[in-house]
DNA sequence: GAAATGCTAACTTTAGTATGTAGCTTATTA
DNA sequence: TAATAAGCTACATACTAAAGTTAGCATTTC
């Protein structure tokens, strides 16, 4: 996997952002996805190339739109 | 996989429309994405939970935005 | 009938799951 | 104020479910 794309990055980055502005744990943002706490953490530093029906699970637990957490 | 998934058909009908759009086969765009002839088929027909990193590749050889593919 | 696409199936690679450990920060209690 | 407990995240590893590759033949489209 490319270890230095850009869009895992602004992603991951994205996520990251809203999640603290929310203040939530990686855990919780994890349980409200129904994926797991260490595969946050994993996108968030960009170490996984993540599939579009994750990127939508993840959207929808931060109650944003896709499409603000890919620019 | 959901089969069902509507982000996933919301993307396999955009990759499909502009690809008719500017007239270039399956083919021909799996090989601008440096991706197989089937696999882009697959990805039109909404079967596969395409990735980041294959989104981006498909948005490139097409030379739109990410964005546009999944609104 | 030739070019483009659909469909199946087998295979390889990697996304995604799960567990445990270590380090860091912040709060609380002695 | 030092000690310690609790919460959060990074990281390493092993596993398994699914993404992505490829080939062959059927079907559609023009």
């Amino acid at each position: 996997m490319e270890r230095n794309s850009k869009i895992l990055k602004v992603f991951g980055q994205n996520v990251r952002a809203i999640r603290k502005d929310k203040n939530i744990s990686q855990e919780e943002l994890a349980f409200k996805a129904e994926l797991h706490r260490t595969y946050i953490g994993m996108i968030e530093r960009a170490e996984k190339n993540i599939t579009l029906l994750n990127i939508e699970k993840i959207a929808n637990a931060l109650n944003m739109n896709i499409i603000d957490l890919l620019k």
